[in-house]
DNA sequence: TTAGCTGCAAAAAGTTTGCAGTTCC
DNA sequence: GGAACTGCAAACTTTTTGCAGCTAA
């Protein structure tokens, strides 16, 4: 699916701005912060209107916030449904994107545990450690 | 270990402000954020030296930063070495501790699968969803 | 046409820094 | 006594909001 029929699905304008948004986020298989993100737009949109872009697009099940242990958020696209994790420096913030393959869905036997939940629908598995290049 | 013997074992000065704040995060088994410590401390610490005082204990290793997907750190007492995770509601932000037992130690198999990493030393793994008061 | 998108300016929230004074050891 | 800690004020970074103009459908 192209990025215009993504959007138009979500409800949402297909703009020459969200459309190169998206396109980033392809390009990069790493999530990126909203700056980064801007920045790769070379002012195709602005600071602003990267952050609603982005909102809309997690809203709409497109985009998924990642927290890595800095002080600002990570966006990546949701790329199918499949889980996938990420290894992160402590010294310089670099990410990579790693596979684990699970056995089964931890979600499930977390919820037996979370006495005052009534659902777990997703989970967030991050490594922290140092990279090659800082090691 | 009592508190002023944590802090001095650190090579840290075992000051009334930092052991009231030791005392915070005892008493609260779940993450906390800067603002919430400071409230609870009532006037012992004012909230640039809660993120002091925090700075250091973490760099001390007895204090640890979580993320919890909110656009806030939290922070929470490494107790011993035992891992815990969280469930964390995305409706209203109560976040409860809970323990998920591993046959195995995650890093190892997620080294081998981060080629630009030469060291991986722990993990986050952290549950959303909803909680009972929010279903 | 018009609801949705955009940019600018400004504000809000979270965190860090500089500096002068205080306290632990 | 001296290094470590603290508080105040101010700066800085990230993210949000208000409002007026623009554009995709």
């Amino acid at each position: 699916m192209d990025h215009t029929a993504l959007l138009r699905d979500a409800g949402l304008r297909a703009t020459p701005g969200r459309i190169a948004l998206l396109a980033v986020l392809e390009r990069t298989s790493v999530p990126l912060t909203a700056a980064e993100i801007e920045k790769k737009l070379k002012g195709k949109l602005n600071q602003v209107t990267v952050y609603r872009a982005l909102e809309a697009l997690i809203a709409s099940g497109i985009v998924r916030r990642v927290n890595l242990e800095h002080d600002h958020a990570h966006f990546e696209l949701v790329h199918g449904r499949e889980h996938h994790h990420h290894a992160v420096c402590r010294s310089c913030g670099k990410v990579e994107d790693i596979e684990v393959p699970h056995t089964a869905r931890p979600e499930h036997e977390a919820l037996k545990r979370a006495t005052q939940f009534a659902a777990l629908d997703s989970y967030a598995l991050d490594f922290f450690g140092t990279c090659k290049s800082c090691a």
